[in-house]
DNA sequence: CCTAATAAACAAT
DNA sequence: ATTGTTTATTAGG
């Protein structure tokens, strides 16, 4: 209901979900009505009968009969696939290639006839348990918080970790030795958890302008410093890092990451025939690169390199996409255009965490991010978009003045589509804006400082404990992801820290910015997408 | 051994 | 209470 149906229509999809033919050939995202909902329906029940299985027995539901059934196409009792799959398949069937873990209930009562029934029932129904706990699981899914009132988050799925890769097992150490020990632990910790005293954690909630960090790393992070504190052992476990090295680390920071440069990695996996080493490097490079002044330069190119990769990136998507589990063909214009609709969604909530700790947004982009929240009459999307980038207060503010309603922006998100970017672009110049560019600076500062200071308290402090040269040496090392992470962050934050102390350089935006109205030209000139 | 389903314990909101 | 995370158990390949 709540959908804005816009292009939404409606989700429902009706994988026909038949004894073994796998719906997932193709007939997937096609916007079937409820056309035979009814009648498959029953067909699924089978051993489901008591699903709610006793707390005894897991068995119940299970496989049973439906397992055996012919060859073991199906091995749950609405067909062959996963839990995972499904979940990909609600996500994708989304106009915007995210959705609300409601929502996803809401599409398997909808679109899976053996749920068909169970939807509404009781709440907590197990499978709803196991949406959740296969969400959790698979990195393949990603959490990006969702600025509207006190919505959940929005679940999407993570365009280079789904493919094979499963949860990140940080450290899955001490399992085969102390299996008990590692129980005891567990449970101890659960059980006993008065820890995490994080002295801000509750209190910050004024300062929460920046929801610090919307997902998994965040609890991590404290679990993560005891373990440097205590110095996890958790030695052996990784022979094979050696040898991988950067892949396991590009893997931890996509994980951890990717909140923050999915649109990075897209280009460079999309568009690099690159060794993945190569790769990697790019994306540091890309990293760094943001920060220094001369990025202008590199962004001409990545710019430029850009142009064609969009395109490619689509492909990209679709194709981990397919990897991940069918979806096939469908249509490509709206599939095209979804896309962009999606990358530049990625773009809004992604770029507030990169604003954050600034890592990797195509520069272009960043222009425009840190453009837009200047540009004072824009209009309603632009109030949409500056919202999800400053999330909290300005955002408020913002939104009070333009836009009144105070209408979740959810609703304005949606139907804008495509066409937000393009619109957004070109407005640049403008008698205000001539005055306000001057002023631009002021605030773009602020906010990089607050950042500075807000996104990550305690990474700076590791840092300035272990400056720069460290990390390189127990990267290799101890190959611990975590801390390459943390050092990462903090070399960037090192780096804007110091750059904004010194005052030598004035940001990258200067040399761009001088001419004010003009600004405008080149970047249109930049994006060479947006005229289409 | 690995994957996946399921149940359940909890932390946050 | 919902949403997320995490651990454990179990079954199947």
């Amino acid at each position: 209901m709540a959908e804005p149906a816009g292009a939404a229509a409606s989700p429902d999809i009706d994988p026909d979900f038949e004894p073994q033919s796998r719906p997932r050939s193709c007939t997937w995202p096609l916007p079937r009505p409820e056309a035979e909902t009814g009648g498959a329906a029953g067909a699924a029940e089978e051993g489901a009968g008591g699903a709610a299985a006793g707390p005894g027995r897991t068995e119940g539901a299970r496989a049973g009969g439906a397992a055996a059934r012919k060859g073991g196409s199906r091995r749950n009792a609405w067909g062959s696939q996963s839990y995972a799959e499904l979940i990909s398949q609600a996500i994708e069937s989304a106009p915007e290639k995210r959705l609300t873990l409601a929502q996803i209930y809401e599409w398997m009562v909808r679109s899976v006839p053996y749920f068909k029934d169970k939807g509404d029932s009781n709440s907590s129904a197990g499978w709803k348990n196991s949406i959740r706990h296969n969400l959790s699981l698979h990195s393949k899914f990603v959490k990006v918080h969702n600025e509207a009132t006190g919505k959940s988050s929005w679940w999407m799925l993570n365009p280079e970790g789904g493919k094979s890769g499963k949860a990140p097992r940080r450290r899955a150490a001490s399992m085969d030795n102390s299996s008990k020990l590692a129980k005891v632990r567990g449970k101890a910790s659960r059980k006993k958890p008065p820890l995490q005293s994080a002295p801000e954690s509750s209190a910050d909630s004024p300062g929460s302008q920046f929801p610090k960090w919307p997902g998994s790393p965040s609890s991590r992070s404290n679990e993560d410093s005891d373990v440097w504190n205590t110095f996890r052992p958790r030695t052996s476990s990784n022979a094979s890092t050696i040898s991988a090295r950067l892949s396991p680390i590009l893997t931890e920071q996509d994980d951890l990451h990717d909140e923050e440069l999915l649109p990075s990695l897209m280009y460079s996996s999309a568009s690099s025939n690159v060794p993945p080493t190569v790769t990697e490097e790019l994306e540091l490079i890309d990293g760094l690169n943001l920060m220094s002044p001369s990025s202008s330069v590199l962004s001409t190119q990545q710019s430029a390199s850009s142009g064609q990769i969009q395109r490619d990136s689509s492909f990209s998507l679709q194709s981990s996409n397919a990897a991940g589990q069918t979806f096939g063909n469908s249509l490509f214009n709206p599939v095209d255009i979804s896309l962009q609709s999606s990358v530049s969604h990625f773009s809004a909530p992604q770029t507030l965490e990169s604003l954050l700790t600034p890592s990797s947004p195509p520069p272009r982009d960043v222009m425009m991010t840190q453009v837009d929240p200047v540009l004072p009459q824009t209009g309603n999307r632009m109030s949409s978009r500056t919202l999800l980038l400053l999330g909290g207060q300005a955002a408020q503010s913002k939104m009070s003045s333009g836009n009144p309603r105070g209408k979740p922006a959810e609703q304005q998100a949606e139907p804008v589509g495509a066409s937000v970017l393009p619109s957004t672009l070109p407005i640049v110049t403008s008698p205000q804006n001539t005055a306000s560019i001057t002023s631009l600076k002021a605030p773009v500062s602020a906010t990089t400082g607050q950042s500075v200071q807000l996104g990550s308290p305690v990474l700076l402090s590791s840092a300035s404990s272990a400056p720069l040269g460290v990390n390189q040496d127990r990267l290799p090392t101890d190959l611990d992801i975590d801390m390459y992470m943390e050092n990462l962050e903090c070399d960037m934050d090192y780096i804007i820290n110091s750059e904004l102390m010194d005052g030598g350089l004035d940001f990258n935006f200067e040399p761009i910015l001088p001419t004010p109205s003009y600004p405008s030209t080149s970047q249109a000139s930049n994006h060479t997408w947006v005229p289409s």
